[in-house]
DNA sequence: GTTGATATGTTATAGAATTACAATTATCAA
DNA sequence: TTGATAATTGTAATTCTATAACATATCAAC
């Protein structure tokens, strides 16, 4: 068991069954998961944290390819647009789901002390953003919830 | 006049009304809406949509000053630190607020056709967002919010 | 007026992401 | 199998976004 994120959890057995479960639902949905983006999805999953792109670009470097920018970024898309990984725009950096081929809209708790992200739902179709949207006839498609503060970590250290 | 956006108003009220609000609120909390800030934040107002940085640098360029990114960025800092103007992550780009002075959780209604932006509000520490924040101990000091999909005259046009 | 804080001017650089085009590999129908 | 098509990868160059660093100027209070 690791401490990663806000609780402990065996992290060795929640990067296979990450992994476990992407392949499946490529292998469902008859999509490609090359040996790069594969690779870029182990290193989210064995990170357990946002990693920006040249950070995951360093690290294929130094895996022995001379890899481009578009290398990461590629396979980042891939990840994110098929919804095995997410996008935290406010770090700049990427995560892989923990609930890949499911649909859901994520929400990320992060953690401004330590930059720790959870992963939480969230239903923008309800509460008050959902209810502007009906009145003005706003059709939303996905919606990015980013809620910044402080870890239960971070908090106690602060006290 | 409309909070909600997506639909013709009184541009030139607007623009006077939201000069006005932040006026008063910078002269009541003794911030300094200096020449540099209060033109940008009357571009911002003028254009009453998502502006990029470097667009807003271009047109203080055009007007005679040879600004550089900072001055820029400084302004546009000023402006959403105080909570007069918001960043929007998803566009990299930031936008007047609606209700400068007021304390709220700004969310954002993005479409993907035309870019246009509308300001909704929101309450993250409702619904399955705070919920989940308050079970793992999170501590919730900013959200960010932002939905993308289609504005009524984009979905109209699709059709 | 001196002082300390705040704001601006300017140069350079860092960080994030995309464009463009060539080369390769996979997929699938004929 | 073969040929056509689409998907993926390799690589260089560039664009877009944002900040660091440091000098200068202005403001506000004592």
């Amino acid at each position: 068991m690791d401490a990663i994120g806000f609780e402990t959890h065996d992290h060795k057995g929640c990067i296979r069954a990450g992994l476990e479960r992407v392949e499946r639902t490529c292998a469902e949905r008859g999509l490609q998961l090359t040996p790069g983006r594969r690779r870029v999805l182990e290193l989210l999953l064995e990170g357990h944290r946002a990693m920006g792109a040249y950070e995951i670009l360093d690290i294929l470097r130094e895996e022995g390819a001379g890899a481009q920018p578009p290398v990461a970024y590629r396979a980042l898309d891939f990840l994110v647009s098929n919804g095995f990984a997410h996008k935290i725009q406010r770090l700049n950096a990427f995560i892989a789901c923990m609930h890949p081929g499911e649909d859901h809209t994520p929400a990320f708790l992060i953690c401004r002390g330590c930059d720790a992200v959870a992963e939480a739902h969230a239903d923008p179709a309800s509460g008050l953003l959902g209810r502007a949207a009906r009145e003005s006839g706003f059709v939303i498609e996905q919606a990015v919830i980013e809620a910044v503060g402080l870890c239960p970590s971070c908090t106690e250290a602060a006290a």
